[in-house]
DNA sequence: TATGAAAACGATAATCATTTTCATATTAAG
DNA sequence: CTTAATATGAAAATGATTATCGTTTTCATA
């Protein structure tokens, strides 16, 4: 049975304080470091894998490595949330939506495709970066 | 303005034989080599990326890196069209459906999100992976 | 308080896909 | 044929993630 450690509490407090606000590992880290808890990264990896284990965190994988998001508020089994990632900030969006689940039904039933909503990122741009248009943030 | 060369030919050829067949930079190193058409690797990433953004290709990156898929023959302005990847084989689907266009319509109006289909990849179960319940293949 | 085994830690090395570098080869005009 | 632009390939570099391994922490028990 696991043990609980410091290392383990500083790395939840630090994604609970995010919320839908992703990160990387790396950025994991630095946020401990700052808070004046510094974790070593292989131990952050760790600790990513067993929260996403436990359904605590949201891994979703891009071109630039991977990231987490705290979830744990949600309900585990809970089918009806999706996740939509914005392209320009990288921010994960949680969307609770009828459609898409009918949508996803509709593709089992039809199309002989189950979808896995875990697993699935819906890629686009969040309606905070297309009101910027042009000004530019940092991209991820 | 680009040179027309034998390596860019044979990637070309190599990824329209695949058709819907994904693969990643590696394995068509092995398909052109077995073709007794050697091309280095460096070479190919530099030909994925062109056809990538000429819009021949389609680019998925998943955990163990990225997947190319030829998609030359579609419309390349094409909105219906939605990629669908099965976890366990890792094969890529072409879907053309209009709920699914509809559900991104609805994600925009509603949402204030407006997906990029061609960034986007539905990830689940194909119908042949679900029928082989417990069979192993090659995974990805 | 001690002890000790299980579990976790951190620094570092290893992997692996992808990119860069750079010297050489190929292409397409003139 | 010459030449400048572009492409190629081998090898080194990069960067995220994982594995290794000796050390440290946790926690139930003495």
């Amino acid at each position: 049975m696991p043990y609980s450690t410091k290392q383990h509490q500083a790395v939840l407090r630090c994604l609970e304080q995010r919320g839908e606000n992703a990160c990387t590992a790396a950025e994991l880290a630095e946020d401990l470091r700052r808070a004046g808890c510094p974790v070593g990264l292989a131990t952050i990896y760790r600790q990513l894998e067993k929260l996403e284990t436990a359904g605590v965190v949201h891994k979703v994988s891009g071109e630039e490595g991977a990231l987490y998001q705290y979830c744990g508020h949600q309900a585990q089994g809970h089918r009806d949330c999706f996740l939509l990632k914005c392209e320009r900030c990288g921010r994960i969006r949680h969307v609770d939506c009828t459609q898409l689940q009918a949508l996803y039904d509709h593709l089992e039933r039809e199309h002989h495709f189950r979808i896995n909503p875990r697993g699935t990122l819906l890629s686009g741009v969040c309606d905070v970066c297309a009101g910027e248009e042009g000004t530019h943030h940092g991209d991820r």
